[in-house]
DNA sequence: TCTGGGGTCCTAGGACCC
DNA sequence: TCTGGGGTCCTAGGACCC
């Protein structure tokens, strides 16, 4: 292992609604959501021009997974709910999700940064990271010229994503992978950020807490409790401290992150470790009166987890159901099984039976099958 | 006008075994 | 028989991420 490491974070910009944008040209610049079902499809009209749907009137409870530069100047973003955003941008165009062509982007783009350095963590659909350590051919630059080295690589890599899917990312580089997610971050949409430590206090510390990947929503709002707003303010806390407020493993975490430490290597390979479906019904449903309708759902469920784990080659042991009632709470019961299995009939009972331990008083919102413990199948599925 | 769907990891208690 | 300690598995919930 190196003594120092650069190390990539490169993030796709605003990822699927940049794939709709190469579909649709004509929205180019416009404020643009995507979220919801498939009923707001543009329309093809006569004169070869798109009659596009807008967030006007939008009843229902899709949420924005991706929204354009310009829509988020609106004051919509990624994770709203479609309904909350209709208010806020009325005139936005609403697309509907299509992960099959972000799928094959996502390959895309992974493909072209492969072919210059392939020692890639996946890191979801629309971002990865990229250790340029040891790239060959780049350890002389990075040792002759290291900021130039790196930053030639860097660009190469930018202009290899674009010519391959026609889209731009942006990219941190710094010692590690906490750094360079908060470095891609910095300078987005199109950016391209180098950091080394010595640049943690001027461009690190001034950052809110939430800007570290591993604190979310409670941990923000605890720190926040006790007067700390940025990371600097976190790493001004003596490390005792901390442990005291967070916990042993948790507050010397985030000692260590506030002071750019961050020791984990880049994984390129990992095995899942389970798979589930779920669904959020249009309206929520009763166990008793809406048994014909949940019945069918469930099935489906267990029939459609069944088949992501067959087509992958995966059985799994542990299968267990999420609910979701219309308060929101949410209740999950799993059961293991002597054998793991990736057979329809075989889920569905096995969730069946943990459906028999809820009580199904209220009603119900979500319903979801899950199937954990995986392992890889051999031959033909059990 | 409440909040999608797909994941990972961690914690904690109880069962069970040696 | 009145009572330790360690290890693993199972289950439930929750935080967090994309």
């Amino acid at each position: 292992m190196p003594t120092r490491r650069w190390i990539a974070h490169l993030d796709m910009d605003a990822f699927y609604a940049s794939v709709e944008l190469l579909r649709y040209p004509e929205l180019m610049g416009q404020a643009v959501v995507i979220g919801g079902s498939k009923r707001h499809q543009p329309l093809l009209l006569a004169d070869g021009t798109r009659r596009f749907a807008t967030l006007d009137g939008y009843a229902g409870r899709g949420v924005i997974t991706t929204a354009t530069y310009a829509a988020r100047d609106l004051g919509v973003h990624s994770g709203m709910g479609l309904m909350k955003a209709a208010l806020r941008a009325p005139q936005a165009v609403l697309l509907p999700v299509d992960f099959e062509q972000y799928r094959a982007y996502s390959r895309r783009f992974k493909a072209a940064v492969a072919e210059l350095a392939p020692v890639i963590e996946d890191r979801g659909i629309d971002e990865i990271y990229i250790d340029l350590s040891e790239q060959p051919g780049a350890q002389d630059a990075i040792a002759h010229d290291p900021h130039g080295g790196v930053r030639a690589l860097a660009l190469d890599l930018k202009n290899n994503v674009r010519r391959a899917t026609g889209l731009s990312c942006s990219i941190g580089v710094t010692p590690n992978k906490l750094l360079s997610k908060i470095a891609s971050d910095l300078d987005k949409p199109n950016g391209l950020t180098l950091l080394t430590l010595d640049d943690l206090a001027e461009r690190i510390w001034p950052l809110p807490v939430r800007k570290v990947n591993g604190i979310g929503p409670k941990a923000g709002a605890k720190l926040s409790t006790l007067g700390i707003e940025t990371i600097g303010q976190l790493a001004a806390q003596d490390r005792a401290s901390l442990i005291q407020q967070f916990g042993l493993s948790y507050g010397a975490w985030l000692f260590d992150a506030s002071h750019g430490i961050d020791d984990r290597p880049v994984i390129t390979h990992s095995e899942p470790v389970s798979m589930s479906r779920e669904t959020t019904f249009e309206r929520d449903l009763h166990a008793l009166r809406d048994k014909t309708a949940l019945t069918a759902i469930f099935t489906q469920l267990a029939n459609q987890v069944a088949s992501d784990l067959q087509r992958k080659g995966y059985v799994g042991r542990t299968i267990g159901i999420k609910l979701r009632f219309e308060d929101f709470k949410t209740v999950t019961r799993d059961l293991t099984v002597a054998q793991p299995t990736a057979d329809a009939s075989v889920i569905r009972q096995a969730a069946g039976s943990c459906l028999k331990r809820v009580d199904l008083a209220r009603r119900i919102r979500l319903l979801g099958i899950r199937v954990g413990a995986l392992q890889r199948s051999t031959g033909p599925a059990a």
